[in-house]
DNA sequence: AAACTCACTTCCAATATTGAATTGACTTGC
DNA sequence: GCAAGTCAATTCAATATTGGAAGTGAGTTT
């Protein structure tokens, strides 16, 4: 199986992995959380070449996670932004943000989170829909729906 | 700027994009939080060649994050699991679950999460750790702290 | 009119990935 | 006791993707 295969997966982290799992794209969309919008401002926040930002953005605008518009005619030029279905995304980027902050760093992180809610700086954490309670990997348990057990049980489709 | 410069990158979330962010890694994660233990297994859930299965363990085991031990001596075999680290990256796999579920299908998941506090299936959703709100990307404001903000304000290191 | 900006595209060498075959230590079935 | 099977890989050639540099073209500034 390549790697183009996986958004027809029924998994749905598969999924989403098809669509915003590679590297560039997890760094464009840190970028957008922060308020970038211009090709050339991606370029020098992300280091990346302007060949691989060109694909990743048509990727994306394709999607329908980012939106291309135009902010100035004469000259001709065009910005992107989040749709909503890309600012939902903001869970994934803050996850990352929290785990990277844990684990790979010394010190104060770079960037903090403000909750405009209330203004103080937040730890964003997962949290129990149902009961409210703070939640990890120790605390949760996967069930699997209808018949796609099935698919586990045996050695077929990936899923 | 090349993919295994973002490491050292002083932002966290490249670092973290650096250790987990790429397609295959990502769904060794997923099957780990399922339960997958054994080479073969990852092999067939995930549908990845074997040559890389074995490039991403060693990297997850060299960065802390994955566990290799022995389950049986005679014949000498290994299983994989999660370290402390590893079980940390789980909100992250999450987000993406959720992200996926909610954009990407239509109908009923495939997985469930079961919140084994209360024993009801749940939706984790992003809160803030003060006051306890979900939380999204209209609901935060990034603050740089000390001179990190130098880095973003002129065209300099990627951050 | 020369230089510059922005938003790309083109080209190609370097690198990574795929898929199939193979290895090797051991176990199981007959 | 020996062929077939299992598990955890590794090797190799074909293919695909990436990175870096250079180029493009419409328009603006000096």
């Amino acid at each position: 199986m390549s790697r183009a295969d996986l958004s027809s997966s029924a998994c749905t982290v598969a999924r989403a992995v098809a669509a915003v799992g590679d590297e560039w794209t997890l760094l464009i969309l840190r970028e957008m959380f922060l308020g970038t919008r211009r090709f050339d401002d991606f370029l020098r926040q992300t280091g990346m070449s302007s060949h691989l930002l060109s694909r990743r953005l048509k990727k994306l605008v394709a999607l329908g996670i980012v939106r291309r518009s135009a902010y100035s005619e004469r000259p001709l030029r065009h910005e992107y932004s989040l749709t909503g279905m890309g600012q939902d995304l903001w869970p994934i980027i803050v996850a990352m943000k929290q785990w990277g902050d844990r684990w790979l760093l010394d010190g104060v992180p770079p960037v903090q989170i403000v909750h405009k809610g209330c203004e103080s700086v937040t730890q964003p954490q997962m949290t129990c829909s149902e009961c409210g309670e703070p939640m990890g990997a120790r605390d949760a348990r996967a069930r699997l729906t209808r018949d796609f057990s099935a698919v586990r049980e045996g050695s077929a489709d990936p899923a």
